[in-house]
DNA sequence: AAAGTAACCTGCCCGC
DNA sequence: TGCGGGCAGGTTACTT
């Protein structure tokens, strides 16, 4: 599911609805999810009583910040989803069950970690606790620090195809395969082409796609395939979809030339190109 | 060092 | 209508 903007849209939804709010109880119904600390009943008599204190996103990852200097890291992996809800009556049958981890906030209110494929994952840290997830990640695209030398810079000392290096959350965060196939049809770059190969010319341009659509994305708060994929904490769709030049338009027209869509598999991951105006 | 493969999961969609 | 195969926005470990 979740790229940059999506995991920055439930990040903002999640700071508007729920700092300075309490965890009550904690409930863990998937045990699987929680990756430190190991037993299930530490990690809820850490969370129980204590306030959420700030939200921040890092990559992929969400860092809910508590009163008591611990912290939990989020990973949504493919299907993670938070819910916000009054009762849990309010949830359908394949909601229930695909409820993972629930906590019970002050004001009667229940927020809900739900993934259906069940590969998120969360830590509760110490304040001085660091994972390498976090620790060995790369650079924020969006942010204002990362100029384009940087990226330039990054493209230079690596020789990896260009859609794996902006998709390695080791050397720049955030971007997943829908975002991937999009900047690098609006950049006019072929997926396979070397990093280092690149010129100024396509550099600056990749780059400015790059921050363009990401940045669009995160305003229009991420993208939403399917019906049963991404959502935000309220259940609302991403808009970004209506966007898409040609992630998921395999056989359909460019909307630039109006040839053929051709997909190839690119590190096991769908890839689509057009031919024609990607070199 | 970089690319490929499989594994972790469930649900949906398509073709037969 | 039902079944099987393939696919899905991610990460990781292992092999080539």
């Amino acid at each position: 599911m979740p790229e940059l903007p999506e995991v920055e849209t439930v990040k903002k939804d999640l700071a508007l609805k729920i700092i300075g709010c309490s965890i009550q109880k904690v409930k863990i119904n998937l045990p699987k999810i929680i990756k430190q600390p190991q037993k299930s009943e530490e990690f809820r008599r850490r969370l129980e009583g204590t306030c959420v204190q700030a939200i921040h996103r890092r990559g992929k990852y969400i860092l809910m910040i508590l009163d008591t200097s611990d912290y939990l890291v989020i990973h949504l992996g493919m299907s993670g989803r938070f819910l916000l809800i009054g009762t849990q009556d309010s949830l359908s049958e394949m909601d229930k069950k695909h409820s993972h981890i629930q906590f019970n906030l002050n004001l009667n209110r229940i927020l809900i970690y739900h993934d259906v494929r069940q590969f998120g994952k969360i830590w509760l840290l110490k304040k001085d606790e660091r994972i390498p997830q976090i620790q060995d990640l790369g650079l924020e695209p969006l942010d204002h620090q990362f100029s384009f030398n940087h990226f330039y810079k990054l493209l230079k000392k690596n020789r990896s195809q260009i859609k794996s290096l902006l998709m390695n959350q080791k050397k720049i965060v955030g971007i997943g395969n829908i975002y991937a196939n999009e900047i690098l049809f609006s950049a006019g770059i072929y997926p396979t082409r070397q990093s280092d190969l690149l010129t100024l010319n396509e550099a600056q341009q990749l780059y400015n796609k790059m921050r363009e659509i990401l940045s669009k994305a995160v305003r229009m708060k991420g993208t939403t395939m399917r019906d049963d994929s991404y959502r935000d904490l309220l259940g609302n769709r991403g808009n970004y979809s209506h966007f898409l030049q040609i992630y998921g338009k395999k056989d359909g027209d460019c909307p630039r030339c109006s040839q053929p869509i051709v997909l190839i598999r690119l590190n096991n991951r769908s890839t689509f190109v057009c031919p024609n105006c990607q070199k």
